[in-house]
DNA sequence: CAATCCGATTGCATTTTGCAATCAGTTGCA
DNA sequence: TGCAACTGATTGCAAAATGCAATCGGATTG
């Protein structure tokens, strides 16, 4: 598959690979959620993804070279998808994403708390966070010493923490 | 009209308000293009969006507090639409968008020196342009002062540096 | 050997899209 | 006055995309 090509316009290009209302739900359940099998990506979807819309997203997303997939050694039938580095680079739009909506929509504040601390560490962050993702999917060295709490535990401890927080004390 | 609210997660929710293939691309020709009127936004589409689609996106933008409409004093039929603070703030997401789709995508160059250019002047030049929008669109009194060129004077002229140089040396 | 899980695929009704034609009112010009 | 061009849309229709439930054959687990 490629893109239609209506324009050479990077925007308008950008739009055609992800212009859709799934593309980014899935890189975004692989790249902050860590998800990496089709059931984890199926069944973990906070907004219900149909399995032939997830079916076709993943082919059309390999073809366009945002994802590989891979046999799982541990299961004959499980297939790995991992992030390209194209798929890694988007970080920074998934972060001004996330800080736009967190402004403008209703959000809920324990889906909203990781797109706050991502705009609060800026570009660093995302960086620190590409860099472990470049770790986790494609197998390069890791340049972050490897005593610091990792970008997906620090964002997964925010949410946890107003979990719980909302949870012994519930708004009236 | 409403969002639908699959989630309160901040990027499935921006993803609602622009996740399809026609709203950026619209809030691109008015922030960057200074498109204003229907007819501006229909005849100058690179992309070639169809009448019904404008009409149906412009109504969406506004009910969704992208865009204003107000009538044109010289026209009685005519209505100019300006963006919102809500859509002002997409500058660093469409600059990001731009950057990720310059390095990934077959841009063409004369299309792509406008991303170039707000890549690599940052966000301080987005803050610029976004206080110039501000200006234009909401009335809002500009900070910069008034003999710096305008960001976008700036991209434009960039664009057709490229356009001159590329037809007085055609590629082979 | 039955239940469950694996990544999908199929069928079908509904919705959205792309496209061309068209609309009624306004303006500019002869 | 007459008429073409232009204004922001609307309509009709075919094609494509989507949502949803059921199902597939193979692999694994208990």
């Amino acid at each position: 598959m490629s893109i239609d090509r209506r324009s050479g316009c990077p925007i308008n290009l950008s739009l055609e690979v992800f212009g859709d209302r799934w593309s980014l739900i899935i890189l975004r359940d692989m790249i902050f959620g860590g998800k990496r099998h089709f059931r984890e990506l199926l069944n973990s979807s906070l907004e219900g993804i149909a399995s032939n819309i997830l079916a076709d997203r993943l082919k059309r997303l390999m073809e366009l070279g945002l994802l590989t997939k891979a046999d799982d050694p541990s299961h004959k039938q499980k297939a790995i998808y991992s992030l390209t580095e194209m798929a890694i680079t988007l970080v920074p739009i998934m972060a001004q994403l996330g800080a736009w909506g967190r402004v403008w929509l209703p959000v809920t504040e324990e889906l909203s708390i990781r797109a706050e601390l991502l705009e609060k560490g800026g570009p660093p962050l995302w960086e620190q966070f590409m860099d472990e993702l470049r770790h986790e999917h494609l197998g390069l060295p890791s340049k972050t010493p490897p005593d610091t709490p990792t970008v997906r535990q620090q964002l997964r401890a925010a949410y946890e923490e107003v979990v719980a927080r909302k949870a012994e004390a519930p708004s009236v």
